[in-house]
DNA sequence: GTAACTAGTTTCCACTGGGTAACTAGTTAC
DNA sequence: GTAACTAGTTACCCAGTGGAAACTAGTTAC
């Protein structure tokens, strides 16, 4: 990534980030789509995967998915009634950036284990 | 991806990527840093970047993802004192992961607009 | 003196993300 | 009847996120 000159690049960049980031952000929602990854699944089950959620936080947030199509809601009729969340290919294209996030949650834990996260010393230059 | 039925490789993925968003989370740190990709900049060179920051967000997230050591701080006391910052290692190697953020931005919003965002109707099946 | 540049800090306030707990509602089993 | 399963909803509360505006502080130029 070089450091281009273009001013306009950078901000076409932060622009399609801030775009990215509006649908992604927050504490649950990226783990939701991890978890739906493993297969469809029933709210029941997302509570299982995610054990700290609440349910109103699992229930507001697959309302927030759903409606930036992401993920898609499907309601069964059987004997005690169930629904079943899915990503769909919307939210399959996610796919690669998951991938990278993970390895990035991986390597910054490796990175971070055993050193102390106090603020570096500031380099003063005459 | 497939849906493995390893409960276990689901549950090291969802703690992967929740060491992650601690991290990246919030509105301003990804955009402080696809700022910094383009060179290291001054304080008040992000603050035109990103011009809707204000000085005590921007300052606040800096110190921050200093403290994580994602970006370094340098001080020289030149004429008018000046601040650079610029990505460690560490914060260069979330080059992947911001790559796959922008294209998925750029995407999702490809695959929006002039569509309506509402609720997909609700499918019954018996 | 005043203004302008640097890089912030401080205060005050609003909104909302998120937590806890209790409650709804329909069905099955006992 | 009660309990248990499904999938949520509702009400209340708090801490943190973030915004606006004013202020600090050191130096240079006029």
């Amino acid at each position: 990534m070089e450091p281009t000159n273009g001013k306009e690049a950078c901000q076409a960049k932060l622009r399609a980030s801030r775009d990215a980031l509006e649908v992604i952000q927050g504490k649950w929602r990226i783990p939701i789509i991890v978890s739906l990854t493993y297969g469809n699944k029933r709210f029941g089950e997302i509570k299982k995967d995610i054990d700290d959620i609440s349910p109103k936080m699992l229930s507001q947030e697959l309302k927030e998915l759903e409606m930036n199509k992401l993920i898609s809601r499907t309601l069964y009729d059987s004997m005690p009634v169930t629904v079943e969340y899915a990503l769909t290919p919307l939210g399959k294209s996610l796919n690669n950036l998951l991938q990278e996030l993970l390895e990035w949650g991986i390597h910054f834990r490796s990175e971070m284990t055993g050193k102390e996260k106090k603020i570096a010393e500031v380099v003063v230059q005459h």
